[in-house]
DNA sequence: CAGTGGTCTAGACCACCCT
DNA sequence: GGGTGGTCTAGACCACTGC
């Protein structure tokens, strides 16, 4: 996005190893190079590097150099605060939302407390399902603090709150938590969702935080069993 | 571990902030205060804010300054390659483990798949299950690669089989990718696991990968579904 | 305006790897 | 010994927040 130089390393090489332009197992040219090709410091292209190994492109070894890992297919995120539109997109899947609900309503007592906010307090409800392949397995819950957000409407919500809040409203998500549990599926989930039987669902609960450190939106979105896959990767502390 | 300077301040402030010496919404240091009173330069500081801002400990703030999360409380970690150990101790829990095997097997067809290699391949099978507060809810069953981890022992494998790999056989684990999904019970879960009827397990594979990016083992952490937690923290792309 | 974090530079020294 | 990544320095300029 910005003009900066590490993110353009950054992406430059992110892109080539997604494309397979450089395959799994070869050496990318070493930081001195680097620096020297793109006109720029050895340190400013370490930070680009640091970012590509975090991400899983790729491993760097001390006295030898970075190679390319072959993780970078299946990035299959509900990791990295990704929507859900952006996601089947990405895999290419059809795929439908059903808006069931777009309202202003008090808060009940747990989406309060989700919240931090007073039992009572306006909130913004919006209940979806997402459909994949002609079977809604997906329902999505969300709740958000109505200053920040101004007006949802039915077609908002149809298409992407995120594009909305990011691109209208100009709010910038910051960072989230996200909790991860297996619970009874409820009549709710039994109505709203093709649950085939299913006794239970898979529970996101996703914090969401702006720049100021403000929450303002929680959202609970509930998974048929069978079709929810989560992957995480993870560096060694050290 | 290192006498690294960033690698100091971090864990001063980490540990600060665990404790809630810090508390949360207060603002530490700017980097330029930090980078005097540890005698080092801002560089260096900014590398310490950049892991403290990563791991949800603090969020950094342009032209304002670095503050204090309250998220750092429940760090639990399915997340970041921690041990079954490291974490019923963290978490004060009486458990145990149960150990069932500890043999060298030639590698079934799944599983020489899931290492990469030839089936029949000899490996390393451990199967555990983890019992806490008086129930079995978690089965663990690891396979390694044999010419890495020599010979492994039912008293190894009772104890943490990471600190025997690390601390013993001085291999460094480098990097790890985990899939979670929901599937149903085997006979062979229901057999070693309290159950109480519920038809489906969670499962966590877990890939880990050497220095040298060689697949070295793989495991499958099968949880009972009600004992199942997962929480991530992830900051927005950009 | 002074103070903050974000980016970047042009060096330096070290530890490690390979030949 | 020459190449690699890991750490660190002492500056610089910018964009942003607050007064």
């Amino acid at each position: 996005m910005s003009a900066n130089i590490y993110w353009t390393i950054y992406n430059d090489y992110a892109e080539k190893i997604q494309n397979g332009d450089i395959p799994a197992g070869a050496k990318i040219p070493s930081e001195s190079e680097l620096a020297d090709s793109y006109g720029t410091s050895r340190e400013t292209v370490r930070k680009a590097l640091g970012l590509l190994s975090q991400n899983g492109y790729i491993h760097k070894v001390k006295g030898k150099g970075s190679f390319v890992l072959d993780l970078g297919k299946m990035k299959f995120p509900i990791t990295g605060l990704i929507s859900f539109k952006e996601m089947s997109e990405r895999l290419g899947r059809k795929s439908r939302t059903l808006v069931y609900k777009t309202e202003r309503v008090p808060a009940s007592r747990v989406i309060s407390a989700h919240l931090d906010l007073n039992e009572g307090t306006t909130v913004w409800e919006v209940i979806r399902s997402r459909e994949i392949e002609g079977e809604r397995v997906i329902l999505d819950k969300d709740y958000f603090v109505p200053e920040r957000v101004g007006t949802l409407t039915p077609e908002i919500a149809a298409r992407s709150i995120y594009d909305y809040l990011e691109n209208t409203l100009n709010l910038s998500i910051s960072y989230a938590k996200k909790e991860i549990s297996v619970e009874p599926a409820t009549p709710e989930d039994r109505a709203l969702l093709d649950l085939n039987n299913l006794s239970h669902v898979v529970v996101v609960r996703n914090y969401v935080y702006l720049e100021d450190t403000t929450l303002f939106q929680y959202t609970e979105s509930r998974h048929r069993l069978d079709k929810f896959r989560f992957v995480d990767f993870a560096r060694r502390a050290h």
